[in-house]
Formats: structure tokens, sequence, C-alpha cells
DNA sequence: TCTAATTAAGTAACTGGTTACGCAAATGTA
DNA sequence: TACATTTGCGTAACCAGTTACTTAATTAGA
């Protein structure tokens, strides 16, 4: 393959990480496209979470996905244009919007749930060669959620200069 | 950590995948403002790019890095604007754009250096307790690259098509 | 040699995320 | 009980990518 980026080795892996998630992303809308679904990648996320949980606010799923609430703003909002999603305020606190899963989508679900399955033996067959990857993974992820890149980052710098 | 997506094993990992890159991203962003350097995430692949190979061109650099060649003409535009590249006309192929550092980046290098040699032992921190990182997420680039999300997954559905 | 096909790069419109901000409702407190 | 703080969520502006399209220059072929 010959990869600048791989070549790159730790440089080159925040990029390399953008690249194959964009891949997946842009694969799997055209995926959706080119099938006539009318649905868009992360909404299978939602839908589980509906169908698990009967009915959820903006927030609760944010903090579950850890999204910011603006993105699942964004998604809900699709989703209710589409008809797959319906809200209504909450009686106790009107602030809250509770959500759920509208009649169509349940109706649609079997379908969706066809090419779900698929995408996730995708994911699987994509994961096969490399057994440990799940796991180093999340190692990866809580330290990054335990003290980020730049803290990280800023703590090296203040280390090499120490030692110049 | 209790993550969701996590627990969604196969599921979860696209969007895990671009949390985490979205993470490193702007954290690095914030780490650059942060300190008042004028420089943004990806530019570090640029001026390595730029001062090994001494002048490029929009689609060298695009197919060095696997960008859309849209992606890199963002990138060279806001360098150009800070003063780190400076591009003329190819006087053999006047299509041809040929990209070089300027003196100011040259002047900056250093600097800029200390950041990106810092970033790169927090990617090797972050990487310490997964050994086969690097090498297993190669094998999962390889195989996307030979066949992407939506050819396996749309082979996977006529395979469990078949089987009912 | 003229024309058709290809290539380089710029632009527009879009995507799924983000942060920053604002408003209204609920909660806590002096 | 009134006022300050917090919370829920909507909107705006931004970000780094993408695809699709355009234009101009080069190359290939009848």
């Amino acid at each position: 393959m010959n990869d600048f980026l791989t070549e790159m080795e730790y440089v080159g892996l925040t990029s390399r990480l953008k690249r194959l998630s964009d891949s997946l992303l842009y694969s799997t809308k055209e995926l959706y496209k080119s099938e006539g679904l009318d649905i868009e990648p992360n909404w299978n996320l939602i839908f589980i979470l509906l169908q698990e949980n009967e009915a959820m606010t903006i927030t609760e799923i944010s903090e579950t996905l850890q999204f910011s609430h603006p993105a699942v703003v964004k998604i809900i909002n699709k989703m209710k244009k589409n008809g797959h999603v319906e809200t209504r305020t909450d009686t106790e606190d009107k602030r809250k919007q509770i959500l759920t899963l509208t009649e169509k989508a349940y109706k649609q679900l079997p379908l969706f749930e066809k090419y779900w399955t698929a995408g996730r033996q995708t994911v699987m067959d994509l994961l096969e060669d490399s057994p440990n990857f799940l796991e180093e993974f999340l190692k990866i992820e809580e330290k990054v959620n335990q003290s980020d890149y730049m803290e990280r980052t800023l703590k090296n710098l203040k280390n090499d200069e120490l030692s110049n």
C-alpha cells in the first residue's frame, strides 16, 4: 500500500483515524442511498435506544452516546422530518422533550434491521484479523477521557523543556 | 466508564472512531490556540512533505495523503493566507501549481517542531498499553481499501437472503 | 492537425460533528 | 418569596472533510 501516513507512524495516526471514520461514514450513506433506504448512519443507535427505553430526552441521549446535545438535536430533527420519531413536551418539566419512535418507525424496523445486521457482520469481518483491536481501542479512549490530547501534550512539552 | 457505544460492540465502532478522531482534532486545535500558535492540525503533514520534497503540486499531496484534492486546496489556501506556503504556476504545465514553504515557514519550523514532537510523544503514550494497535489498525485500513463498507455489507445481505 | 479525452485545480453545496450563546423553565437559597 | 443559579434544548457559526461540477491546459489518436 505504501501509505505516507502509515510511514509516519505516531504522527499520522490522528489523520488515519479520521480517514477511516470518514470512509466508513460515506460508504454507509452511499449504501442506504443506493438501496433507497430513507435513513442515515447513526440512526440505528437512536432506534436501539428508543426501543429499549420507550422514551428519552435529548439530554439523556446525548449523555448516553457521549455526543454534544446539538448533534443529537440535529439527528432527531431529521428523524422527525422523516416521520420516524415524534416529540411531546414533558408535562412535569416543560423544558424536556420526550422522544418516541413512531408507528412508521416500528413498521420499517424489520427492514432496517436486515441492513444493520449485515453492517454489523461487515465490522466483524473487518476486525477478524485484529483480535486485540476492540480491547486496545478502548484503552486509548479511556486514556483520552482521563486526560486529553492537549493536557498530555502540554505536559510533555514542559518535561522536554526541563530536560534541556 | 460504562459507555453505551462500547457495549454495542461491533455496532458502535464507527461512531467511536469518529468520536475519538474528533476529540483528538479539537484538542489539537485548542492546544495551538491556547499557545498562540498560528497553525492548524494536519499542517505538520504538509510541512514534512514540502521539506522532504522541496516542491509539490496539489494533486501530488492529495495522492500522498489520500485526501480528496479539494481538502488539500483548502488546507493550502489557509497556509498561504498565513504566509507559510507560496505557489507558482509550473512553466511546463500551466495547470499545475507548484507549492513551496516560505522563508517565514522555515524560520518558525523549530518552534512548531517542539509542539509536534510533544504531540508525537502523546500518541506514543496513548498507545503504550496497546502494543498491537498500529498493526491491527493497518489491517483494517487495508481491508477497507480492498473492499469498502458498502460492498462488504451488500455481499453480507445477499448471503443472509440466500440462507433464508 | 484537428478534435476528443484526460488531467489539474478551483468552487459550490453538503455532511456530521463541534463550541458558543440565548432563552425559558425549574431549582436552590437568603 | 424573591432572586440567583442551574438545566434543557434550540440556534448560529464554524470545522475538516466529502462529492459533484467547471474551466483551462495538456495529451492522445484518427
